[in-house]
DNA sequence: CGGTTAATTCGAGAATTTTCGAAATAGTAT
DNA sequence: ATACTATTTCGAAAATTCTCGAATTAACCG
């Protein structure tokens, strides 16, 4: 992964409003969830949710898919390990950092 | 580790210019690298480094060490790994994702 | 088609970030 | 004390972000 790409994902992720939107369709699993459900859990306006959205989407940390005329989204696994992985190759490279993650694991 | 301290250290790394610097930091290791090396090695204005420092010190993921005239800056491993943690655990919960971070650890 | 629900885009204001050069401070050595 | 090197703080301009309400688009249903 490219350093650029990810500062972008990881400000993605840093803003706590974001963050907590991202955490959600975490816990959601693979069902996901509407767009609309989100608005209710995070109480913000509709169109700053989208907002947000629309930048975790960029990065390619969301995804979206729609049901008639709602629409799903669901947290990208596979983005976010690619992130962890960069963080864990080219800044923990020589450090005591891979122990931790380990402990993360395990 | 809370949500907003994780998201204020994720908008840290957030920033390309602060990505690499950490990165920098990470790969010189326990020896760290004085401020004026740094500055050199991003060729960008005193000023801005020591901006872009400020905030990586604020959310802890530097530390500075006085030698002399110099300022050393070292990469500050167990923060790093309380926020590989958090996303790992509040973000990764109940998900695939636990399995990348092990290879990544293996 | 006309209506209803779901979500985005538009437009705009307030706040924050990023960047720089110039001036100030910290520490050491002569 | 003076001078020198290393770094931060100050002040300010340009760019970006965050937030909202109002208007718009998208998809369905009767």
């Amino acid at each position: 992964m490219k350093l650029e790409q990810a500062a972008k994902q990881l400000e993605a992720l840093g803003n706590p409003t974001r963050l907590k939107l991202y955490r959600t369709l975490v816990r959601a699993g693979e069902t996901g969830r509407p767009v609309g459900y989100l608005q209710d859990a995070l109480g913000i306006a509709a169109s700053t949710l989208s907002h947000h959205l629309h930048r975790l989407i960029l990065t390619g940390l969301v995804t979206q898919e729609r049901q008639a005329t709602t629409l799903i989204c669901r947290a990208n696994y596979p983005v976010m390990n690619d992130l962890l992985g960069f963080l864990a190759d080219e800044c923990c490279a020589d450090a005591a950092c891979g122990l931790a993650v380990g402990e993360a694991a395990a």
